[in-house]
DNA sequence: GTTGAAATATATGACGT
DNA sequence: ACGTCATATATTTCAAC
């Protein structure tokens, strides 16, 4: 199976969009949006989440606000290509509370990483002491935000 | 004023700590975990909204499940070094639901953006039809993403 | 900030369509 | 699969401490 979205209709895509934009949203403002009775829209919601379609909830919060002044897109080449190594490389990586995402990427480098810290010495910190001495990294090139122009996780769904 | 931090207690940050994973959960419980009682917990939550430190609240979704099978990570130089035009051509960046997130960085591109679509072939129209028609895109550099080891909107939050 | 009580809104289950 | 209704919870607000 390669996806699953064939077995969704208008009414459940309806649901995903509402709750992408206002996840605390309360069951009968949201069975109002998507015109249906309030059990069948719960229903339905809890059908979504069982399935895997909504992973989670979250709070979104303010950055700057928070203390975190810093965000860094870090590109990383590997040096040893023995499979066991990256595997824990990449479980060390992925544990640090500062990597918010990790991606293997074509290109270049191999990994690309976005780091959110309170300011440029957290980030240098994280690079020299957290990042650099992970075993095999054999390059890695940072890019600064310098701003944030857009930051959502509201997906684009397709019509059924 | 650089940035707010210092006007959260600890236990302010415990409430951010718990909204960031559950973004969902009960009042009664989230007062449960923070050893407060309901309505003082739901005065701070108010707070934190009110004030800016939570900006929402969003659904997680699973990307594969709802058929966005693609991931790519863009780097994006510009040509013209005019405020007005390049205003005007983030904008219009910035508008397209493809695009979820978008940032101005340093290094050899201006702009990198991350760009989810259903696979490929949508992909490559993104690209040909919507990317590169902006005016003033003077070079683009794209990294597929191969796999997502990590995604989280979860900030680490320091002590007060 | 807490507790307790009351009004309102919400979530959930039973039943009928 | 949905709507209506009834019930159980939760939320919100207000008091008094």
């Amino acid at each position: 199976m390669v996806n699953s979205i064939s077995s969704l209709d208008r009414t459940d895509i309806a649901i995903l969009r509402v709750l992408q934009a206002e996840g605390r949203i309360s069951n009968v403002e949201l069975s109002d949006r998507v015109h249906l009775s309030p059990p069948a829209t719960l229903a339905r919601v809890r059908r979504l989440e069982q399935e895997g379609y909504i992973s989670g909830y979250a709070a979104m919060l303010n950055r700057e606000k928070l203390g975190h002044d810093n965000l860094a897109l870090i590109e990383i080449a590997l040096e040893l290509h023995q499979y066991e190594r990256i595997t824990e490389v990449l479980d060390r990586l992925v544990a640090m509370p500062e990597v918010l995402e990790c991606y293997h990427v074509t290109g270049e480098y191999d990994y690309m990483i976005k780091v959110s810290t309170v300011n440029n010495r957290a980030l240098d910190h994280f690079i020299a002491k957290r990042l650099i001495p992970l075993p095999g990294i054999a390059r890695i090139h940072t890019s600064i935000v310098l701003k944030a122009l857009k930051q959502t996780t509201e997906l684009d769904l397709p019509e059924p």
